[in-house]
DNA sequence: TAATTATGACGAC
DNA sequence: TCGTCCTAATTAC
C-alpha cells in the first residue's frame, strides 16, 4: 500500500494532467455512481495530498477525498504528461529490467530540491500515449490502442478528459466532501513534512510523542501523530535511529524524537522526488552497495526477517505490532 | 484453482 | 484484540 510519498506523487500527476480541465466522472463498477454524478462535468481546480490522503478539488467547492488503503491504485491512460522520474526511472512492464532501472535511479544526495517542488511538477517531453499504474510503486503498461480504454476489473471511479483517463480501484475511502468536511479531515491528521516544512511541525510532533506512554513503533504509524508513515517507513526509520520500537514515546530522548522527524522529512522528500522508497541512502555505503548488488531488496530491515542485520549480523526479527508486521534488529535497536 | 499476501484504517467488544 | 472492508497479483497445490 502506498505510503505518503506515493500519494504526493499521484497528486502531482493530477496537477500536471487534470487541474484546469473539465472532467467527466463515472463509476464503471457502479459503487460510486452517486458521487461520480456530483463531480461529473466540473472543472478540476486543485489536487492536494495530506499524509496518505488525497483531495481533488472541483469547481463549486466540491471535493473528492481518496484513501488508497492497503492496495488501492490509480491507473492513468491516454496522453500522459510525465515528470522526469516517471519518464526515466520506470521500466515498461515485462521489458526493461527492473533492477537496472533502480540501479539507474538518481543518487538521493544528488537530487536537487526546490522549495515548492516545482521541478518535479514540471512535465518533461511530449505526452506519452500509454498506461501508467500508480500505487505503492509505478509501472508503465502496454501501449494504448483505443482511448478511452475499456475499464478493466473493479473501477470505482473513472475521471476522463479529452486526452487522459484516470481509473481508481480498491480504495479504502472515496467520497465527495464540502470544504468544511475537508478541513475537518485534515485537521485531525498529524503534520506532514511536505506541507509543514517549518519548525512548528517538528515542535508539534516532538511534544506529542514526548507525552505518550505508547510505544514509538505505534506512534510513528498513528496518522494523528504524524501523517504519511506506513509499515515500511516505520521499520526503516526506527532502524536508522537505532531505536527500540517498544520504547514509550515519552522515554525517547527529545533530540532523538527531533531526529526522527527530520529523517522522515528527508526520506519523504527523496521518495517523492525519486518515486522509490530509498531508505538506505546514507548510513552505510558498504551495506548500501551490498544491498544493491543483491538486487532483491533495498531496505535495512523491512521484510528481512531471519536474515543477518546489514550492520551487526544479528538476525532480523519479525513481530506483530499494531496489527502489522514489524521488522527490527534486536541488537542494533536494543 | 485455491490460498496467500499487501507499503490501512475503523468499529465493535 | 478481533473482525471487516476494499482488490489483484503472486504463490501453492
Amino acid at each position: 500500500m502506498p505510503e505518503g510519498h506515493s500519494v504526493h506523487r499521484i497528486t502531482r500527476q493530477f496537477e500536471r494532467n487534470f487541474v484546469g480541465h473539465v472532467v467527466h466522472a463515472s463509476s464503471p463498477q457502479g459503487r460510486f455512481a452517486v458521487g461520480a454524478a456530483e463531480i461529473d462535468g466540473r472543472r478540476m481546480t486543485d489536487a492536494r495530498a495530506v499524509g496518505k490522503q488525497m483531495f481533488l478539488g472541483f469547481e463549486g467547492d466540491v471535493w473528492l477525498r481518496v484513501h488508497l488503503g492497503m492496495y488501492g491504485a490509480w491507473d492513468f491512460s491516454g496522453e500522459i504528461l510525465m515528470d522526469a522520474t516517471i519518464a526515466s526511472a520506470n521500466g515498461r512492464m515485462g521489458q526493461t529490467n527492473q533492477r537496472g532501472t533502480f540501479l539507474d535511479a538518481p543518487n538521493p544526495d544528488a537530487v536537487v530540491f526546490d522549495e515548492a517542488g516545482e521541478n518535479s511538477l514540471r512535465s518533461i517531453g511530449a505526452p506519452r500515449k500509454t498506461r501508467l499504474r500508480m500505487a505503492e510503486s509505478e509501472k508503465e503498461g502496454n501501449t494504448l490502442d483505443t482511448f478511452p480504454p475499456e475499464p478493466i476489473g473493479q473501477v470505482r471511479v473513472r475521471l476522463l478528459t479529452d486526452t487522459i483517463c484516470a481509473d481508481l480501484r480498491g480504495p479504502t475511502a472515496c467520497e465527495v466532501l464540502d470544504p468544511v468536511r475537508v478541513e475537518q479531515t485534515v485537521a485531525k491528521l498529524g503534520p506532514d513534512p511536505l506541507l509543514d516544512p517549518g519548525p512548528d511541525a517538528e515542535e508539534r510532533f516532538t511534544s506529542v510523542v514526548r507525552k505518550k506512554p505508547t510505544p514509538i513503533g505505534l506512534l510513528l504509524m498513528d496518522q494523528n501523530v504524524v501523517a504519511g508513515i506506513g509499515n515500511v517507513y516505520r521499520a526503516e526509520l526506527l532502524f536508522r535511529a537505532r531505536l527500540n520500537p517498544h520504547t514509550p514515546g515519552r522515554r525517547v530522548r527529545e533530540e532523538l524524537v527531533r531526529e526522527l522527524w527530520r529523517d522522515w522529512a528527508r526520506l519523504l522528500r527523496i521518495g517523492v522526488e525519486t518515486g522509490q522508497m530509498m531508505t538506505m541512502d546514507d548510513l552505510d555505503a558498504e551495506a548500501y552497495r551490498a544491498a544493491m548488488a543483491s538486487r532483491d531488496d533495498r531496505h535495512w530491515v523491512y521484510k528481512r526477517e531471519g536474515l543477518p542485520c546489514r550492520v551487526c549480523g544479528t538476525n532480523i526479527v519479525l513481530e506483530e505490532m499494531g496489527a502489522r508486521k514489524l521488522y527490527w534488529c534486536p541488537s542494533c535497536q536494543a
